[in-house]
DNA sequence: AAATTCCGACCGACCGGTCGGTCGTTTATA
DNA sequence: TATAAACGACCGACCGGTCGGTCGGAATTT
């Protein structure tokens, strides 16, 4: 394997683990196998290493939304499976979740101290074109109800890190994942005809 | 002013500008005007300052929704005051806002010692049911349309959530405010007869 | 009311553990 | 054998938490 992309991998695991701060370089080389030193052979610093996970997470959400906008579904079905990214992270990715929620804090933080963090916002701003794109079309093809595009896309998007960030703390709540369901219909059945 | 409320104000400064690591017991110190050695008179350690901006953050949320509830308002205008806390939030308490992600994330690890992660999530669940009475009375006297209440009370505070969220990275941007509006405009005319 | 004792809030120098990052050495590879 | 890659002992900055000491004022004694 790319001994980059191990590296973050084992990165990922420790920092989900243990946060930012206390995952420590000493864990991320253990996990990966590998002494301390040669996790600097690869990463100038742990904030290299905070980047690149960073860099993957906005770039793989992107493809993955892109590749659904690009499919032949309709749109109905493509924003249904743009909701169920939000279902469905929790088995697949919530590691990461709980990194991103640091990151973005920090990149807050960042920005408030005037450093430039467009990565967040970009991928935001993508989003939310694509989001409304296929809203417009779902519009035009007479699926949806005629609507507000931006606000309900801005309250999709809202409603999904929402439920993302509620999920981590309803980790394994069987009630809590019923209401998520419940949510989403909600949400369809405000906008389909 | 009560010394101990003077160190949390002076941390929850602190911690939201350097986050809930880079944020030094000194810096609070100094940033309350008092000695190192004092903030220990009144705090056992730096994770007992966490838990109590913690406790102040859910005792205050909940208050204010409660006597939103409690009031004579329709229940029109008393979704409508909850809906402002997240557009008004910025402008009000977004400081500790940065902090409670961080604890938050913090929450779902379990790595505060001590610290009954019920909190956040009984906070939550109290919340959620405050909204789904007013929705349902608000079915029940015909402001609102007939609804999955549990549905539509997780769409909503689950909106909410990902507004304040969003507005994290998005400070000071006119078209994001504008987007915030329009989303819960859109879903006011969702649930409104 | 002056002098003395007592109290505890306040302080900050200091200690000890931690961890990001370095660098000289060792091992693998070409 | 030369070059590159891997390594982990080591360094030192950093910071949470401690503790012996200070000092202003309240209580008590004279």
């Amino acid at each position: 394997m790319d001994k980059k992309e191990q590296i973050i991998n084992a990165a990922v695991q420790v920092f989900a683990k243990q946060g930012l701060n206390k995952g420590k370089i000493a864990d991320i080389a253990i996990q990966a196998g590998i002494g301390k030193g040669t996790v600097y052979e690869y990463f100038k610093s742990k904030d290299e290493i905070f980047q690149a996970i960073e860099n993957i997470f906005i770039s793989d959400t992107l493809d993955y939304v892109e590749e659904i906008e690009s499919s032949n579904d309709s749109s109905t079905k493509k924003i249904e499976k743009i909701c169920n990214i939000s279902l469905d992270l929790h088995s697949q990715m919530d590691d990461s979740m709980l990194i991103i929620a640091e990151l973005w804090a920090q990149n807050t933080r960042g920005q408030l101290q005037g450093h430039d963090s467009t990565l967040f916002v970009g991928m935001y701003n993508d989003y939310f074109d694509i989001v409304s794109r296929i809203l417009k079309a779902g519009v035009r093809q007479k699926e949806f109800r005629k609507m507000n595009v931006k606000g309900v896309a801005t309250a999709l998007l809202a409603m999904l890190d929402g439920i993302i960030w509620q999920s981590l703390i309803f980790t394994n709540d069987k009630e809590f994942s019923r209401r998520k369901t419940a949510a989403i219909k909600a949400f369809m059945n405000g906008i389909i005809i």
